[in-house]
DNA sequence: TGCACTTACTAAATCGCTTTTCCAGAGATT
DNA sequence: AATCTCTGGAAAAGCGATTTAGTAAGTGCA
């Protein structure tokens, strides 16, 4: 019965005929250690005459040999895979990092497995290391709060906790929360209201300090009842529609928006319009993250745009370097440069003594 | 040099200091086979006192004792592991598809690998050979035409090639078109625009054959100059908009607009408002595939819903019951069902002699 | 007492590859 | 002739598990 379910489990599979090691050696009449050096181009080889590298390359195409991979990790102790563990597979943000870790990791001959943990505590917990078991030779971890402090190089992408031996991608927020505060300030916004993240949102904190303080040094006065925090984990606009509904109900006056991220800022809009408040005329929204489809919404969407590809791309690349190099010296940051986005979101603030209220007329009726 | 190369290319790495089967062996004071055939729990260690077996699950337990990966892989012939290939890992379809994967593999004990091919046809071909180098257990195509005959399991998404041991995931375009056309009708259309999909999209061409086929049993007539067909491989509206902006060009009256997908469908609405007119008062626009966008998008999209992560889900649960039960009989298809998601794109078609509000006035002036 | 079963394990063969060590013969040198 | 140095390659030791085929000791029973 062990046997029988062993055998239905799929043990029964492989018709065994694939061209092995051995097999290629016996036929080339060489023993497979003469074949193996050759194969991967030792400098161990070089005493071997070329015709008989030739012979050995041209009836390993022949037979279309390809050295299995298991028993060639398992020697060398190294996977050429990597573990990338991410909120949500089925986000804008992950996937935009995403390609930019695949490009560069497909390119270096290295895969990489992937997990999402959709916030669960436990899972952030749990996938690192069954990543591990799995052997991956590094992990990347995006958008996701990182305490380990794992036997393999680790790259987080927004990452803020300082762990030895683990390199963060981070944007430079002191530089998104100035062109974003600033655009802002230049179309005459001086009441604006804020959106902070989840707690768990491994940006949070970070944007949020910065914004209090560029505003600071601009001269924007924040007015506490005009920020509101996200609340909840799922990936939806849902929860920027909420956290400006309350917003709109603290009474408070003000003409610009600047949201969390992309999708909040979606949220938000949608929360505008619903009591009849235009954007951009009414009231001017930005975004964060210029995730795919910032670009794609009516009005598209004005955004700080982080470069997430090139972020991805990046923390691959590091990655990489520090499997390869483990004596290189390590950076723990990695800073990368926002961009701000000016599509249709944003306008010039209505002129003052025009506010008042009235579902619609609650705010400037004229414009610049 | 080639032996310092080798080094720095981390064979320096592994402290080697993970505990294994035969140190946790030693430690126990048993042979290697004993402790595997416990932690196994294979049915061969039955005649193993209990007192015993505890004693080897505490102290796998206390050592954190995990089998390496690699060894029992190269034993088995098996890796728990399966390769996803997708066009492209940044877009709403594929990822709602591949989190339905990742949700029944992970709790199954299975990882997976993905690549994206970008409709470039050579990794189309390459990727699954290099998964097949990895001895993935089976592969899951989305979205992505499949010709090939390979040995292990394959599953596809919207695939549509018969190829003798594929399982292909499908949808009910027949009823998929149905309720859209009916949805067009009921409201009052007679002249609708059609998009079709690229050339390389695996469900183009079921989708549009079903569309004609309904919409001449509904006698709906289709107005070959209302036909256009998206060009391009960019996985962005911009492809839809190019569309319209033909559609618009050719002169003809239409009062609804049936795009290929929802991202064709943004797309369009943008080429449409550009030219003044309001969707869906002087437009009705019906997209497809409901991706997590589409109901943030403004106003919000009416679409035909594939349920894409039930897809990916029932991708995963076949290919891991032909991969572990390879003699039960398969079937080539697996058909899964639409849903007309109503939202703010489609209204009803204008009266006679009601056309219209603003700039919109070059529309249809009677209608039914 | 002798024989067959259990019980409780173990030895050893793989899985397929890498890599270090070793070796035999040919030619060169002393 | 004896020694040394290349050449060209083979042997063998792992990597870390799984699994089959035993085996030694104890039990039950005639």
């Amino acid at each position: 019965m062990g046997q029988t379910k062993a055998k239905a489990n799929g043990m029964a599979r492989a018709p065994r005929r694939t061209m092995n090691l051995k097999k290629l050696a016996e036929h080339l009449d060489l023993s497979p250690a003469t074949v193996s050096l050759v194969i991967n181009r030792s400098s161990a080889a070089d005493s071997i005459p070329q015709d008989t590298k030739d012979r050995v390359l041209a009836a390993a195409r022949k037979f279309k040999y390809r050295p299995n991979f298991f028993a060639r990790s398992l020697r060398a102790q190294r996977s050429f895979t990597i573990g990338v563990i991410v909120p949500e597979v089925s986000e804008g943000y992950s996937t935009a990092v995403m390609s930019g870790i695949e490009d560069y990791l497909l390119q270096e001959g290295y895969f990489y497995l992937v997990a999402s943990h959709r916030h669960r505590a436990d899972l952030i917990d749990e996938y690192p290391r069954m990543f591990l078991e799995r052997s991956v030779d590094g992990i990347i971890a995006v958008d996701t709060p990182w305490r380990l402090n794992l036997a393999v190089p680790v790259v987080t992408v927004s990452g803020h906790d300082t762990v030895k031996g683990v390199t963060n991608i981070v944007l430079n927020h002191l530089r998104a929360a100035e062109v974003a505060l600033k655009h802002l300030l230049h179309l005459g916004h001086r009441h604006i209201g804020f959106m902070k993240g989840q707690e768990f949102s491994s940006d949070t904190n970070v944007r949020w300090n910065t914004i209090e303080c560029i505003a600071k040094k601009l001269g924007i006065g924040i007015n506490p009842r005009l920020v509101v925090q996200l609340e909840g984990d799922s990936p939806s606009p849902q929860l920027g529609y909420l956290a400006t509904k309350k917003l709109l109900a603290s009474g408070e006056n003000f003409s610009a928006l600047f949201a969390f991220n992309d999708i909040s800022a979606m949220g938000a809009i949608r929360a505008l319009r619903q009591i009849g408040w235009q954007v951009p005329e009414d009231i001017s929204v930005v975004g964060f993250d210029d995730i795919e489809s910032a670009a794609y919404q009516n009005p598209s969407l004005t955004t700080v745009r982080q470069p997430l590809r090139e972020m991805g791309g990046a923390a691959a690349e590091i990655l990489l370097k520090r499997i390869n190099r483990p004596s290189s010296e390590l950076h723990d940051e990695h800073v990368v440069e926002p961009e701000l986005v000016v599509r249709e979101t944003t306008a010039r603030a209505a002129g003052p003594g025009l506010a008042s209220s009235g579902s619609a007329m609650k705010k400037r009726a004229g414009k610049r």
